[in-house]
Formats: structure tokens, sequence, C-alpha cells
DNA sequence: TGCCAGGCCGAAA
DNA sequence: TTTCGGCATGGC
């Protein structure tokens, strides 16, 4: 990793090429909003950034001591994605699918925020659980003031737990909404510690977590994945099964990895992007 | 109108 | 152990 300090922004080199469209719209995160000069705006653990990429290197305006606390975890800056593509590409399938997503990096994003997304996410589609997200934190999440802009806070599970299912009805989130309540009392009374899951071996964490009501398999994987960084974790969907057996890819060769969860995400972006599977 | 969207739950076989 | 209908909502 390189990083440069430029007077309005840090820009980050690393052995891969970063994108930042790839990387927030591959189906991992919803909370980046796209900007009509190309940058994305966020916010993580309160703080707010804007980030783009320029030749590749991940560029984002924030404070230093900013980026050292927060961004280069979030970013996984530390992980060589390039040799991770390169020991994916292993055939014609996973070759084409590893180039495709080589631009992505699976953030390190905060267990209960990837914990609720992945919740709201089941039998859903990325255009609405983006939105659904959107107004949960708008209601109740804290407003943050940023380039003039009002971003929110993803609320904290102490917020949920007291919020009525009729409370969350403006969500439209459905059948999914007691699923949040359900988990936010969980974590919030102390009964799940998410924090207490990082310990775990994948399987046992995945274990605890599918308790909850509303997370099977599934969920808890993107959750392990995403929200645990547990890359080990490896969701099988029907959609990858479909789609590794039409075009020969054999998905089962990755189970177990160290690195399954981001081959699973470079074939979900490639799979999705090209409506291949279906 | 019908189908699908990064599923899960509970009942029935 | 596997299969299947139901579950809210919204876009196409």
């Amino acid at each position: 990793m390189q990083l440069t300090e430029h007077p309005s922004h840090l820009k980050i080199r690393g052995a891969a090429p970063f994108s930042a469209r790839q990387t927030f719209t591959c189906g991992q995160c919803f909370r980046w909003q796209a900007q009509p000069d190309g940058s994305w705006l966020g916010i993580v653990d309160g703080q707010a950034a804007r980030v783009w990429d320029e030749d590749g290197a991940l560029c984002i305006a924030a404070p230093r001591a900013q980026f050292d606390a927060l961004w280069r975890a979030y970013f996984d800056c530390g992980t060589d994605y390039a040799a991770i593509c390169r020991s994916f590409s292993v055939d014609d399938f996973t070759a084409r699918a590893a180039a495709f997503g080589a631009g992505i990096r699976i953030l390190r994003q905060p267990p209960w925020e990837a914990l609720c997304t992945f919740l709201l996410s089941q039998c859903n589609n990325i255009p609405r659980i983006t939105a659904i997200v959107q107004r949960l934190c708008e209601q109740w999440g804290e407003p943050v003031a940023h380039e003039g802009r009002t971003l929110y806070t993803f609320p904290a599970p102490e917020v949920l737990a007291d919020a009525s299912p009729q409370a969350l009805a403006p969500l439209r989130a459905g059948y999914r909404a007691p699923y949040l309540i359900a988990a936010a009392q969980a974590v919030a009374s102390g009964a799940l510690s998410l924090e207490a899951l990082r310990g775990l071996p994948t399987a046992d964490a995945r274990r605890e977590v599918m308790q909850l009501r509303g997370v099977g398999r599934k969920v808890a994987d993107c959750f392990l994945l995403f929200g645990l960084h547990k890359l080990d974790a490896f969701p099988v969907d029907t959609w990858m099964k479909k789609a590794a057996a039409y075009y020969g890819g054999d998905m089962k060769r990755f189970a177990g990895s160290p690195v399954a969860g981001v081959y699973q995400q470079y074939f979900f972006y490639y799979v999705r992007e090209h409506q291949l599977g279906k």
C-alpha cells in the first residue's frame, strides 16, 4: 500500500486497482451514495467521507488521522487483492469473474450494520434494500452534517430494540421488520455480542448468529463475510450453483478456502451484472 | 396479471 | 431429510 497526501484528499494505491463503483454497488453494502461528479458519499461509525477512484487508486477526502483510525481498515487496505485474483483464475469462467471483480474490496463494515442490512436483503433486490436502509437511517439514525449535506448514522441496536413493528411500518420492510427488532433486542440486551463472535471460528460464529429469528444460512454467511470479515465464510446460493453448473465453474473447489468469501463476491457480481444463471 | 428479488419459517411428507 | 406454501413489498 502506497499513501500520498494531497491538500484535499488522500490517495492510496494498492497492488490491485480500486473501483469505487464496483466496491459500492457489488451487493456487499447499501449505504454509499453516488454523486454527480463520480464520487461517493458515505458514513461509517459516525464518520462521513467522500471517496472516488483515480487511475486505480483509492482517493478519500478525509483527515489523515481519520484514515488511520477508520478508513484504512474499512477499505481493507492491507489485503493483497491482486494475489487473490490470481489464485481465483483457475479456468475460463473464474478468470472472467476475477477480472470483472478486480476492483472490489471486501469492506470491513460495522457488524451490526451488516447484520441488519442482510436481514433486510432476504427475498429482496438491491435498489429496494438500499431504499429501506436509507429510510431506516433517516428515521432512526443521527444526522451528521458533511459538505453542506446531511447524512445519517446507522441506528444503534438500543434504538431499534425499543421500536414497535408499527413504528417500523414506514420502512415498508414487510415481514423483515420483526426480524430487525428481535436482533436489536438480542444485541442491546447483551444476549448476543457481535464483537465476541469475531473471536470464534467461522462455523461457531455462524451457529450463534443463526439463533436469531430470520437469520438462515445465507444471511448468516453474508454477516460473517461483510460484518466480521471472515473470508472463509462461503454463501452457497441457488444462483451460484446454477451459474457454476451452466458455465462449468466448480465453486466447490473454493469452499473452505481462506478467501472463499472474496471468490463468492466476485462470482455474485459477475453473474448478476451479466444476468447469468437465470 | 404474474413473476421475481442475494430467504426464512414451520408444517407435512 | 427434503419439499412447499406463506410471508410484505415493489418493479418490470
